[in-house]
DNA sequence: TTTATATATGAACACATCTGCATATATAAA
DNA sequence: TTTATATATGCAGATGTGTTCATATATAAA
């Protein structure tokens, strides 16, 4: 096929896979969607909404923010998460508005 | 945090890993964005743009379909891969346009 | 029928991910 | 200071994923 190519760059492609398989989660899909909501929460709160168990959820929310989906910041004792890129909410309409998902 | 739940049912949140999970790979990113391109495509031409090996493109393609993400039709020798369903590329839209992908 | 072409499948290994448990750290309260 | 609270981290077993190689199947051509 001819003048047929991957429109993509490799290196975003890799870059959208690596952010993607961090989403491709139930449990941190719901944390995002969380955080549609809340703009920000803290550990607890996420905690007590999702009701698992700290360490567990903490891996996840450590995880996400090492991919540039989540940012935080502490205030007292508490560590707060905020989206990254209100962009990323973007997905989960996508995923809301298609059959396939 | 009272009132605040996860909006989105735990059936649809795995549903919806499940499906990203298997969009999460660079190769099957570049899959899709094909057949954004084209309609219809077979497993040669896609081989053919993708330099890959024979049996691991068939592996990705058939985890894909197996998804849902897409289907096939066979023509004469040749099997031709589609998307299923139209709104995948809404995803790639949303990767293009976000600064954190 | 035999042979070539297109594609799929299964086994197996290397490697990554998920989770739980135990423990560490940082901050605030007593 | 000691203690409680909030959160992170390291390790390890179980499980899942990506890739390759060898082989199977389906169709068409000779």
């Amino acid at each position: 096929m001819s003048s047929l190519k991957v429109r993509v760059e490799q290196k975003k492609l890799e870059r959208a896979a690596y952010v993607l398989k961090c989403m491709a989660h139930p449990m941190r899909l719901g944390i995002i969607d969380l955080l549609e909501q809340r703009e920000r929460l803290t550990v607890s709160q996420l905690q007590e909404v999702l009701k698992i168990e700290q360490s567990l959820l903490s891996h996840h929310l450590t995880n996400m923010r090492d991919k540039g989906i989540l940012g935080t910041h502490r205030e007292g004792k508490n560590i707060y998460y905020f989206l990254a890129d209100k962009s990323i909410s973007n997905i989960i309409a996508c995923i809301q508005g298609s059959k396939t998902f």
